[in-house]
Formats: structure tokens, C-alpha cells, sequence
DNA sequence: CTGTTACTGTGTACTCATTCACAAGCTTTG
DNA sequence: CAAAGCTTGTGAATGAGTACACAGTAACAG
């Protein structure tokens, strides 16, 4: 008999000093960022955790409670000053410097992402990128050099990144990811629909955009009844 | 006092029958269809819950809950026939047939999701394509010719949609997404990282890839405890 | 035809996330 | 200077989602 002994890899928490962290929290906080930033493009110095709350569509006690788990941010009477929260969150979703991230792929997609401008500004650089077709390797395209997969690890080596983007063909996929593993990547943005195994403590988010109008579509056939 | 009487618009939920289904079920329905195909693929013909759930990784257990909210769909000792349970699946997501949608702005984005093949194999067909640059209007880019957002509602009175793709710039959006809704879009998926409203009953479906990398990165700058 | 095996579907228990509701405390005003 | 007003942070209660564990049963072997 086939027992099943692996265990469901998806950690459903993250640990921050001694605390479980809801993974979902860890989605909210990119929000309360980006809207703090859109905040602090009008003018907003400070903001109370129910108009904040009700621009990302999240209760009050949720808001407080997420950035509650981190530390205490709010001034009691005057609710949280903007720059600082931006600065707080940064520092947390470790967005304070730039940091590089590796492609892998560049075709269709991988070129949009590269001269996609909304990386940079939340602060993250495709740095290193990688293809596998010989009329591609060695080329600079969208202001990156084009490096032979092939060579990965040495590449990796001399730009270490911890975060990867897959959008390339599904075959041998597993294999690439392995390497990258070895070489020190702890984490995938990955494009491919396709299921890949990664050991623990290396996390991979899907993104796969069929399965967003499936739910959609789903949403909008069996319509939904809200109250 | 102030009361906050505004309730939070996403719905946590769906109804189907009499019964309310969890929003990640949904995501995990388009999981099990996405495998049960590659395994219909390599020539399988039934699969025991085990087993799918092990591709997937979740536990049995909430695969086959996941399914007996619909219906009974296995047979109590070959498990799931993969043919059949693929129909099923197609039939909730609402995909048994090409569903058209409607995608706005046709940037280095939108021409990415225009060349992409894998929309029209699970079963959507961007059909309607709009943009606001008189460049563009007109045109016929990758197989569709370009309609101005100008006219979006007589567009969309003669080609209907349920379901739009925002990949345009944010001025303007949230009009845009009204007269959309008024001409009855019913949910959207967006790429643009801006805070949209939409009345009750509509969904929206934010794809920010910047926040999945924030993501990544928390994961990797706190590390992780995993057992 | 009967016994054995092993799977599905589901009542039940449990865990984790969210919301409620209030104590504690800045700030401002009279 | 004191009191009022409205905020944050958080213990406790609620609610939702997941996992356990088994009753019921199809299939197959003898």
C-alpha cells in the first residue's frame, strides 16, 4: 500500500519574532503600502485605521490587528502618520533597497515583464535573466544581457538574487527550479501552469491567470447572492 | 459616535444550490482541473483522491469535500473517473464552452495576454479589444481590430461579455469600469494597482505582481520557521 | 455466494482568522 | 487644569475553513 507521507508543502504562516503570521496578512500589508503611497501623493500626513481600512475594503479591527502583530505604529489620538507606516511596511515586505531578482525566460512575457516600470518603483529589479534559445543568449534585451540557462549557477553565483520569475516553457521546469534551488534561490514568482516541487523553506506563488477568470467565471454562472 | 456602516464588498463566499462555497475552493477547483487534464494526458482514466490531492498537496480529506459540495462524483472504489470529473469541473467554472471577454488597453501588457495561447485552451477568447490611443483605434492588432473605449457601450450592446481585462493606464479606470458594469460586465479582472469600487454582485480580481513579489520577499527577509 | 479490501462521502472536532468591544491614553478645548 | 472626545491596541467571542475518522458500499477473489 502507497502511504502518503509528504506533507503538504504551502506553509500557512510565516513566523515574525515569536508569531504566526497569517500568509494572507502578509497580502494586506503590500496593500495598506500601496494605498498609504497613493495617501501620501495627496498630501495625507496622517490617517485613522478606519479611513484606511475603508480604502481597502478590510474592517478596522482587521487593519489594526495586522499591523498590531509587528508593533505599535499608531499615534492614539491622531492614528497613524503616513511616511512612517510607508516606512514601516518597506521595511517589513523588505522593500527598502532594491533588490534584484532573477527571469527565467524571455519570451513574449518575459519581455513585457522587463519593460514593465512598476517593478522598480516598488523595488525590484530584474537584474539577472536567462533563455535557453541560442538566439537569444548573449543578446541585451530590454537593457539586460541575456544569459545561457545552461549556466545558471555560475551566473547566479557572481548576482546572487532570493527571488525568482519563471516564464518560460514548462518542459524541464522542475529541473531548472532544482538548480536555482541549489544556488540559493529561497523563492519562485512562477508563470508556468504547471505543479513544481521545492523543499521546505523555499516558497513558490502561482500566477496563473486562467485560473483567475475560472473563478470568475464560476462567480458570475452560479451568481452569487450577497446579502 | 461614528458607526462604520459601510461592509466590506468582497464577498468571502458564493452560493451554489442552497449552499455557500469558500472563494479558495473555487481556486482549488481550477487546480484539480489543471492536473486532472496533464494526468488525462499521460493516459489515466480514474484517480483515487489520494492521489490528485498529492499532486495538488492538500489533503485528501479536502479534496473530496471539496467536490461533495457539488455533488457525488467518485466511485466508491476506483475513485474519480478522470473524463468525467474534468466535464464536471468544466461545467461549474463555467467553461465548457469559449467564454468571449473583453480586454482594455492594448499596451506591452495587453498585446502580451493577446499572443498568449493559453487563454483559448481553458476555454476564454479575448474577443473584444479596446483602447483609447487613436494609434491604435481601428487597427487590427493580433487578430482583433481595436475599438475605441469611447464606444465602449455600443461595442459591448453588440458583442456581450461577462468578464473584462483591465490592462490600461489607472486615469480614468473607475469610469471606464462603470460604464462597463452598466452595460453589463459583470466581473473584472485587473492588472492595474488601483483601488476600483463596484456594486454588490460584481467582483473584481486584482493581479498586482509587484504585492506577490512583497510577498516572497517578507518570506524570505523573515525567514520562515518550517518544521 | 461470501469475505475481504479499500475507497468515497460526511458528521464531528479542531484550528486559525476575523470581529467585537473596551481599557488606556493623547489632544484639544473651555 | 480638568473634562470630553475620539483614537489605538488587544483580550475575548465568534465564525469560517480544514482535518480526522468512520459508516456505508462497490469491486473483486476465492
Amino acid at each position: 500500500m502507497k502511504s502518503i507521507r509528504k506533507q503538504v508543502e504551502t506553509a500557512p504562516s510565516a513566523q515574525f519574532g515569536g508569531r504566526r503570521i497569517a500568509l494572507q496578512t502578509i497580502e494586506r500589508l503590500s496593500t495598506y503600502r500601496r494605498v498609504l503611497e497613493d495617501l501620501q501623493g495627496q498630501g495625507a500626513q496622517y490617517v485613522y485605521s478606519h479611513q484606511l481600512a475603508e480604502y481597502v475594503s478590510v474592517t478596522p479591527a482587521q487593519l489594526r490587528r495586522d499591523l498590531s502583530l509587528f508593533g505599535s505604529f499608531g499615534n492614539i489620538s491622531r492614528g497613524y502618520n503616513v511616511q512612517h507606516l510607508i516606512t514601516v511596511l518597506s521595511g517589513l515586505l523588505g522593500t527598502s533597497e532594491i533588490q534584484p531578482v532573477a527571469l527565467v525566460g524571455v519570451g513574449n512575457l518575459g519581455r513585457t515583464l522587463l519593460a514593465y516600470g512598476g517593478f522598480i518603483e516598488r523595488g525590484f529589479s530584474l537584474e539577472v535573466v536567462f533563455d535557453s534559445d541560442p538566439a537569444k543568449i548573449g543578446r541585451v534585451i530590454a537593457g539586460r544581457r541575456c544569459f545561457d540557462i545552461a549556466e545558471a549557477e555560475a551566473v547566479l553565483a557572481g548576482h546572487p538574487v532570493d527571488i525568482a520569475i519563471l516564464a518560460c516553457q514548462p518542459q524541464g521546469l522542475q529541473s531548472i527550479v532544482d538548480r536555482f534551488v541549489a544556488a540559493g534561490v529561497q523563492s519562485f514568482l512562477s508563470f508556468v501552469p504547471a505543479i513544481i516541487r521545492v523543499p521546505p523553506g523555499v516558497h513558490v506563488e502561482m500566477e496563473d491567470l486562467s485560473a483567475k477568470l475560472e473563478k470568475l467565471s464560476f462567480l458570475v454562472k452560479n451568481r452569487v447572492e450577497e446579502e
